[in-house]
DNA sequence: TTGCTGTTGCAAATATCTTGCATCCGAAGT
DNA sequence: ACTTCGGATGCAAGATATTTGCAACAGCAA
């Protein structure tokens, strides 16, 4: 897990509790999960947890930077760690697999739109809709 | 409105109903709109309209290519008229508001995402989430 | 005009997320 | 270690958004 995560809350003049402690544990284990998906991970070692505290420290652990989300799917919004490898997610509407893949290719795009529109992209935040490989192959047509 | 958007439904076993005909004039109308919204514009001209059908037109206008939908914000999906002018979203974090630009300058990336990763980007759906530049002058925090 | 079958409206069911509030507990000060 | 204060949690109710079952309705091909 991050360097330091608990000195991040403490310093925005939050508290560290074990709830926090856990989610971050288990968005870094998934390596991107809904809140849903959050909960569970989080239910194996502590029963008790209920889903809005996870809403909850979800909400804190990005506003201190800890973890940030993106929307992958339909109403779901997907949580994952911020850490040193940025990555946008390549989402599949045929087969519902994602992909990561580095930033580093929004690069350019995101430099143009800096300088044309004055614009800043959230770059973690990035999803794109479409078909992967497999799909496109096998000319499986994509329901959203 | 799309020239033929009557023959795109028959062909694929659709009816033509008024229904569906006043969402797809919503969606042109407006020219980017939530189900919401959508319903708010027929029905001002038909009060009788129920949201369910919203979402049933929405989903066979789609099924058939007359509109595409992306997510922009939290929950709500947008929909919008698919017409010569394919255009991405840039949506400010910090002060709501939704630019549109135009899909071209996706054109590399897309290229190299397909040579790369053989994934095929839904360049309709592609929403970026960030700051305008009125919000980062203003060093407005997006919270989303 | 008729009949088959896709469509609609309505209400109820889901799914997802938020909020009020009493209780609890982290951590700073002693 | 003990106390105290205010932030954090669990629970249940509420708010939003979307889907679905079903009976009545209405395109449209013959």
């Amino acid at each position: 897990m991050i360097e330091n995560w608990d000195r991040r809350l403490r310093s925005q003049g939050y508290r560290i509790t074990p709830q926090r402690q856990l989610v971050l544990e288990a968005v870094y284990s998934l390596r991107h999960g809904t809140p849903d998906e959050i909960l569970a991970e989080v239910q194996r070692h502590a029963t008790g947890v209920n889903l809005s505290t996870i809403y909850r420290a979800l909400e804190v652990l990005e506003e201190v930077g800890l973890v940030t989300h993106a929307h992958i799917g339909h109403g779901a919004p997907t949580y994952h760690a911020v850490d040193s490898h940025t990555h946008i997610h390549l989402a599949c509407d045929a087969c519902g697999a994602v992909e990561s893949v580095s930033a580093d290719v929004l690069e350019p795009l995101v430099r143009s739109l800096r300088a044309d529109k004055g614009y800043e992209v959230d770059v973690s935040h990035v999803a794109f809709h479409g078909k992967c490989r497999n799909c496109v192959e096998a000319g499986r047509a994509g329901k959203h």
